[in-house]
DNA sequence: ACGCTAGACCATGCCCGCAG
DNA sequence: CTGCGGGCATGGTCTAGCGT
């Protein structure tokens, strides 16, 4: 660790500073990070330089840009790597530079450079800002960070893949700025704008102005991100990333699944916060509920059953209490994944039995039924369904006739005598949309049914023909 | 097509009773 | 007291239905 007081090292320091920031003209940072380097150390100054440099130009990780790092070092006789200063004097000068932050901060923001930057970079200033914001790193939790960073560097290119390998990318450097600064990245800000903007002096009114600048960028931000569903995805999935690693099918498959969701409010928690994996509800259909019921009735406990089928030992307590619902449900048609629970199951089932009655008949005559019509079927029967489903003693159908015919006729009447038949019809109307209409369609789906109880019956008695004729020949024979 | 809402139900965490 | 089994309350997720 050197020492500030070092005389050589103000103007070596700040030309090398000079000479790292020149190439993007801004030497106005310096002037900023001059503030901070009154008593801190060499190392801490260097650090914070070259964290500019990599924000500015983008990917310290190339050979090229490690080879000019060693080389200033060695200039300036520091022994310290920008990976090795201490997380002590990073905070001090953090905290003393908070224009400097502002800088970095603003310029990591910006999507030209973050763009053609490397996972590293935002490391490096996610532990600036860290540091800065209250949240500091341990040296070994910083590199496992920057170790999971890398990686998931790599789980960039995989998105790339799959989706617009520019979009994509930038995505996933957006959701990582999100991680690093706990604020959004400002994708469409480039960088000679940011340049403009926040690169030249820094005084007095002049500062306020560029922080309401920088609020106003955050408010442009929020502005963009709610129409990109992709960013919540991927922001999620590199939350997890971060905290449990996680297949790159599951993440393709939680992609699909949330795509379907409208955007959630980016989330600003502590970076150092692990999220766990999403997790799956899955769905006990009625077959395994009835075999777990079974299991219990056979003396299998609770938590074994919980273990055998993967679910909380509360799931098969659950299922148990519901025991007598479960067991008295049925579902029409073997093998298909009736899904217990849904309450249109119990709607559904006798439906589905009767469904499965008629198309079972109509394979014995050797019939094929097409969809659309069994579809119809079920409709009808449905519909039959939900007219029993109200509890209320059913109108007899003559009684529905006589009243429907007493409307017409009563409509007749006003019609033909009533001084304003305009307003008639159209109160008419709206009557006999909101409730006549039920009862005519009450009256057509009983009609339906009466001639499917016919057909029924016909089928039944014919098969009963067949068996009889069959078992008189088997008699003759 | 999209958003909102209600209902169903699994997952989680807490609590209680019981046996050793 | 401790561990285990089970029940209960609550939250989260999914789906169907409905309105716009």
């Amino acid at each position: 660790m050197h020492d500030v007081c070092n005389p050589s090292f103000s103007e070596v320091s700040r030309n090398i500073i000079l000479e790292l920031i020149a190439e993007r003209k801004a030497e106005c940072s310096w002037r900023h990070f001059r503030r901070a380097k009154a008593s801190t150390t060499c190392e801490t100054v260097f650090a914070v330089a070259s964290v500019l440099r990599i924000v500015m130009l983008g990917n310290v990780m190339a050979d090229e840009e490690s080879a000019q790092l060693s080389s200033a070092v060695a200039r300036v006789g520091l022994r310290a790597a920008f990976l090795d200063f201490s997380i002590g004097d990073l905070e001090w000068a953090v905290s003393e530079a908070d224009l400097f932050v502002r800088l970095v901060k603003a310029l990591a923001t910006d999507s030209d450079c973050i763009g053609n930057g490397s996972i590293a970079t935002l490391t490096l200033v996610r532990y600036l800002m860290a540091a800065h914001d209250g949240f500091p790193l341990a040296r070994n939790e910083f590199r496992e960070r920057k170790r999971r960073l890398e990686a998931a560097n790599g789980l960039v290119n995989d998105l790339c893949q799959v989706a617009d390998e520019r979009r994509a990318k930038l995505d996933v450097i957006g959701a990582l700025s999100c991680e690093c600064f706990g604020a959004p990245l400002l994708e469409h800000f480039s960088l000679s704008e940011s340049l403009c903007k926040l690169g030249t002096p820094c005084q007095g009114g002049e500062l306020k102005q560029r922080t309401l600048c920088l609020q106003a960028l955050a408010a442009r931000w929020e502005r963009v991100k709610k129409k990109e569903v992709e960013h919540s995805v991927i922001w999620k999935n590199l939350r997890k990333f971060d905290g449990v690693p996680i297949e790159y099918d599951r993440m393709t498959q939680l992609m699909e699944s949330q795509k379907r969701k409208a955007f959630q409010v980016c989330e600003t928690s502590p970076p150092s916060v692990e999220m766990a994996p999403k997790k799956v509800r899955k769905v006990i259909t009625i077959q395994v509920k009835k075999e777990i019921i079974q299991k219990n009735e056979a003396g299998c406990r609770v938590i074994d059953l919980a273990q055998e089928y993967g679910v909380r030992h509360s799931t098969i307590s659950t299922i148990l209490a519901q025991k007598e619902k479960i067991m008295a449900s049925s579902s029409a048609f073997k093998g298909v994944a009736c899904v217990s629970g849904n309450r249109r199951a119990s709607i559904n089932e006798e439906m589905e039995k009767l469904l499965a009655i008629w198309i079972n008949d109509r394979h014995l005559k050797g019939d094929i039924t097409p969809t659309g019509i069994i579809m119809e079927k079920a409709r009808d029967l449905s519909s039959a369904d939900e007219e029993e489903e109200e509890g209320r003693q059913p109108i007899p159908t003559t009684v529905i006739k006589k009243f429907l015919k007493n409307w017409e006729e009563l409509q007749e009447f006003v019609n033909k005598n009533h001084p304003e038949q305009a307003e008639v019809n159209r109160a008419g109307d709206i009557y006999s949309e909101t409730a006549m209409r039920h009862f005519r369609q009450l009256l057509k789906k009983r009609q339906r049914q009466t001639t499917l109880d016919n057909f029924f019956q016909v089928s039944a008695f014919s098969k009963q023909q067949k068996i009889e004729s069959s078992g008189s020949v088997d008699q003759l024979e």
